[in-house]
DNA sequence: TGTTAGCACTCACTTAAGAAGAGTGCTAAT
DNA sequence: ATTAGCACTCTTCTTAAGTGAGTGCTAACA
């Protein structure tokens, strides 16, 4: 259990190199505000707070560098939330002031809006879209041998694909089986769709048509390949701002990381509401080993939800960004909601 | 006006600086094959190279180095055009081989094979939407006072847009919209899209169901926005690889670059048949003092074309790069076109 | 007259050594 | 228990010397 003296010094140590990047010596601790024990003081109790492993030292004679187990202490038990500015909220919500519609364009707009209020790289994953229900099918024919079939769903969402007709097949074969899949399948949650067509319409659709296996595989397969929530990156470049990145290698090994969307996806926790925070080898990845990802999630109308993270050093602004995570993400979830009525 | 011998050591230092990435000496010159004369006539010629500015030295006792006019003069007339292998045929040609078929997806494909063969970084801009002709309108009500209106191409490009209804804006007034867009806006270009609604469409409109001013200023907001040709980047980060970008500032700089698409932009040259080289300081942006740019333009059908970019190191491999693009941009202009049919 | 060998010279790069400065740990006094 | 004092450590900066690659020039050569 630390005592009094030493939760004090660990916070003016972490709030401390937050700010400057560089290693706190004792002398600089004691001219904090708040503190009113001299420099050999301190310097005991660093040692102790090092040797419980909170604190660390760069080299024999430099001051103090929090740990990953300082940051795990200082998010979880020294964190007081901070109250973010009415230019803030107003910049977070000039996301929804000039009427955009559609999801797409929205978290887009808010992941730029929060690496920049931030000033460090934001990543924003869409709404699950394998959740929205079918609103609308349709097939526009394109040439003899392909049509382009688009889904509408409850959201507004468009999906579509091109793919290929059988041989010899009418317009209004086309119209028998749009209407077939409008009357089978709305409402129906985009991930249960393939399923369904292949096991239900499917049977339909021969009875009154024959048998039209290529266009059926076809369908399937316009079905099948759904993306999942997809990605978008605020201020890629904002890592080159920090001075624990001026190394080439780390910046390329991010950079490269945030280029595989499969890899990155991996950040996000599954189905964890609130804020979670991850620090340093906490992520599990080598590329990340001096990063902090702090994740938050946002829902659309019942179930849908999408996540926000922020990637930054180890000695990012937690206290900053959980406030601003936390606000954008309740407002996300409010507006978008909204919009659904 | 260069004599045989002047440039042919051009040639080898060109050539050998584009493999080594360092400052070529006379001696290592008089060992390449085909060189009958001393380093010490090298140097002479050298010298003069270097008054006539195609050479230039990194310091006074440092073996030379091309010069932008050097590089210049040896795209212009140095350049042998290469072969490539079959092997990089079918890589290139790998990006139809499973009936991807929407436009989107093969350049994006593209991008990622060409900056896997050349080790640079591509920047593939995709055809020009607003030349592509209506195929089919449809609008799908989502709630009481918005709906999505879609558009199809006739390349089976669908662009897709959530607008406000007018207050008591029924489903039958919404079917009577669709098809008046349908007679009268099929086969119209994208680009006379907003121009034709607005002063031909409209009037029909109003005549039919009364004034929706609201309905209109929508439909007409919908079809304004439309995006000009799309960027799809492949290995932004093979930047990294190149020795001439160990250099934090310059990698930056070139990252920032790549995420503000205007700017990017205005490397493709406007309307600009055949391959383009940009050398240096030829391509007007300081973040891309030191780099190529070599850009190739493909057409989709008549009309409509998008191009293909490359961009290395001053220093990178032209010859090969030219060959590759100059096939790629082939595969695209014919592949693309047949799908037309 | 064009070509080449020889040689002094330049400059980047590396290594070593010394000086300065920040900060610690320990000891002893308060 | 706290603190002043001081020796010690380790980084960083500067300076100096040594090494090597490569040039430019001069003079000899074909």
């Amino acid at each position: 259990m630390l005592t009094n003296r030493q939760l004090q010094v660990l916070q003016v140590i972490v709030d401390d190199f937050i700010l400057s990047a560089q290693p706190v010596g004792s002398r600089q601790i004691s001219k904090k505000e708040g503190i009113t024990f001299s420099p050999a003081t301190i310097r005991n109790e660093m040692a102790d707070l090092e040797e419980l492993g909170f604190l660390e030292k760069t080299h024999t004679s430099s001051g103090r560098v929090p740990s990953e187990k300082g940051y795990r202490f200082y998010v979880d038990h020294l964190l007081k939330p901070q109250i973010i500015t009415t230019n803030e909220i107003h910049k977070i919500q000039s996301v929804f002031q000039d009427r955009i519609m559609e999801t797409e364009q929205v978290i887009r707009k808010s992941a730029t809006i929060l690496s920049e209020l931030t000033s460090y790289t934001s990543i924003l994953l869409g709404p699950d879209v394998q959740l929205h229900k079918v609103k609308r099918f349709s097939i526009v024919p394109l040439t003899a041998d392909s049509a382009v079939a688009i889904i509408v769903t409850d959201n507004g969402h468009v999906e579509n694909r091109i793919f290929s007709l059988p041989e010899d097949f009418s317009p209004s074969d086309i119209e028998k089986v749009v209407n077939i899949l409008n009357e089978r399948l709305i409402g129906v949650p985009l991930e249960h769709l393939q399923m369904k067509l292949e096991f239900e319409t499917a049977a339909v659709i021969k009875q009154h048509l024959g048998t039209y296996g290529g266009l059926l595989s076809s369908l399937i397969d316009v079905t099948a390949h759904q993306s999942e929530g997809k990605l978008f990156y605020g201020g890629k470049t904002n890592m080159f701002n920090q001075p624990e990145f001026n190394d080439l290698n780390k910046v390329r090994m991010l950079m490269e990381l945030m280029e595989k969307t499969t890899q990155i996806q991996s950040i996000f926790p599954l189905n964890q509401a609130g804020i979670q925070i991850r620090i340093g080898s906490e992520n599990n990845h080598l590329a990340m080993e001096e990063c902090s990802v702090i994740t938050a999630s946002y829902s659309v109308g019942e179930g849908q939800s999408g996540s926000i993270a922020i990637i930054g050093p180890t000695r990012m602004d937690y206290r900053r960004v959980v406030a601003l995570l936390d606000f954008m993400s309740g407002d996300l979830t409010r507006q978008l909601t909204q919009k659904l009525r």
